[in-house]
DNA sequence: TCCCCTTTGAAGCGC
DNA sequence: GCGCTTCAAAGGGGA
């Protein structure tokens, strides 16, 4: 059982996470869904490409055709192998070794007693937050530390960008060593997409280092004429765009506590909020009441002054009020007003959003990795290749993002003591419109898991095995992809 | 402007 | 316990 920790009492864990790992056969049916996944992949981009490249590449017809047999996870072994080794090199002993291959994850050992006996954070816990959150000024020079871990770095196996998807194999082992390079997220999204639990998803020391982008980023080559593309702007790097005053411009990786100027600092309301978030402006002198919020509070000393400007923490969505058009209408009709009212406050009330899952974290790291490789902007069908991708990841692969969500949880559940799933319902939403799933047809959409479960058993090259229900979806679910 | 699409996983709910 | 539904992210697309 791939039971995570060890299975160590965790009821935060679920269960049954990686079920699917255990079934009869598991390493034909891994292997084999491996293989399936990618060529699936593989069809679905190609068919994807054909669909969005027609006008740009006419040769592509057919690509999936002329690929190649799926490669041997021999390959995928020998890259993982010198990826590991090179994570090895990169480690250069500073840090603890993860549970996981692969797992950049900084594991402190004891992160209930972050504190010295003099109050200050230990090395291993300064590390910690260091990693997390890398514009976090925990010590000094900590940038000459980045870039020594920069230059110490194993240059990464080039990573090929182009006009269209790729799979490589070996892809997902290569993320995850690039995590943050190959993600842009944390640099260029917009502070409203950045999750508030962010800090639980910046998984290597990489952001923001100045420097040299990483190969694949470097190579941010126009889809079009397959030629690098320029940065956006001449004098700012797409991806590094730091420079000592245009930092406080770019959405900070702690988005949700660092305010932005000009953009909501996640309007602060009374009600309904147990735990007001540390304030931005004090994130250093914080840090014990950051960490009170997510750690026993008798182990944190109290400090006062985060909670007279807490920030709520912007998984916290306050709806947007209009507020002169309700004050405008004071008086005209008073009942009207005082339902206006009402419904002002109930849409005040913030909106806790659920913490992500480990595919939202996996779909959120690798985003813009996929949108970079392929030309396809559409997130459905991004969302079909990132599916396909989870599914090929191995389970230690997956294991760090099951990880990462438990943590997430764990941290949600602890900023919101009695926030529940249910509150979020749309029954429960006022002035939220329940969102309607579409009325599916038995076999179609998103009943996948029965395709999904032929097509690990038997592979795509023995779909006369499949089943009649998964031999009728599969080229639908595939069709399906492009929306014409 | 709002909802749909599409993915997986977690959680809630009804039976 | 099982099955169904909703929601979490994302952004293009359609009504």
């Amino acid at each position: 059982m791939p039971q995570l920790n060890g299975g160590g009492g965790d009821d935060l864990g679920a269960n049954d996470e990686m079920i699917s790992f255990k079934d009869e056969g598991e390493q034909e049916e891994k292997i084999s869904e491996n293989l399936s996944a990618e060529r699936d992949l593989a069809d679905v981009k190609s068919s994807l490409v054909n669909e969005s490249e027609t006008n740009q590449n006419s040769s592509s017809d057919s690509e999936a055709e002329r690929r190649p047999p799926p490669r041997s996870e021999t390959f995928r072994d020998k890259t993982r192998e010198s990826l590991e080794e090179a994570a090895k090199r990169q480690d250069g002993g500073l840090f603890k070794s993860p549970p996981y291959p692969g797992y950049p994850f900084i594991m402190i050992p004891d992160l209930t007693s972050p504190y010295l006996p003099n109050g200050s954070l230990s090395p291993t816990a300064r590390t910690y937050l260091q990693m997390k959150w890398p514009l976090l000024d925990v010590n000094h020079g900590s940038l000459q530390s980045r870039q020594a871990l920069k230059d110490a770095r194993s240059p990464s196996p080039a990573h090929i960008v182009g006009p269209f998807c790729l799979e490589f194999p070996g892809q997902s082992d290569l993320s995850l060593h690039q995590f943050q390079l190959s993600n842009k997220v944390p640099v260029v999204q917009h502070p409203h997409h950045v999750h508030p639990l962010t800090p639980l998803i910046t998984y290597s020391n990489e952001h923001f280092t100045p420097g040299n982008p990483p190969p694949h980023l470097q190579g941010d080559v126009d889809p079009k004429t397959g030629i690098p593309r320029p940065p956006q702007h001449p004098d700012i790097s797409p991806y590094y765009p730091l420079s000592p005053g245009s930092v406080g411009q770019l959405p900070h990786p702690l988005g949700w506590l660092v305010p932005q100027q000009g953009q909501p600092v996640y309007p602060i309301t009374t009600g309904g909020f147990r735990h007001p978030y540390p304030t931005a402006l004090t994130v250093n002198a914080s840090m014990q009441s950051f960490l009170s919020s997510r750690f026993p509070h008798h182990m944190v000393p109290p400090h006062h002054s985060l909670h007279q400007t807490g920030i709520p923490h912007p998984a916290i969505v306050t709806p947007n009020v209009k507020q002169e058009s309700s004050h405008s209408d004071i008086g005209l009709n008073s009942s009207k007003h005082q339902d206006s009212k009402k419904e002002d406050e109930k849409k005040k009330q913030p909106h806790i959003k659920k913490p992500l899952n480990a595919f939202m974290l996996y779909m959120k790291e690798m985003r813009a990795k996929v949108v970079a490789e392929c030309t396809l902007k559409e997130s459905a069908a991004i969302n079909q290749i990132l599916g396909r991708r989870w599914h090929a990841l191995t389970r230690e692969e997956q294991a760090k993002y099951y990880e990462l969500a438990r943590k997430e949880r764990q941290l949600h559940m602890q900023l919101y003591p009695g926030w529940s799933a249910r509150d979020n319902y749309a029954g429960n939403q006022q002035g939220k419109k329940k969102k309607r799933k579409r009325d599916k047809q038995p076999g179609e959409g998103n009943d996948l898991s029965a395709p999904k479960k032929c097509r690990a058993r038997f592979g795509l090259d023995q779909q006369n095995n499949w089943c009649g229900p998964c031999r009728c979806k599969y080229p639908k679910e595939v069709s399906c992809l492009v929306r014409a």
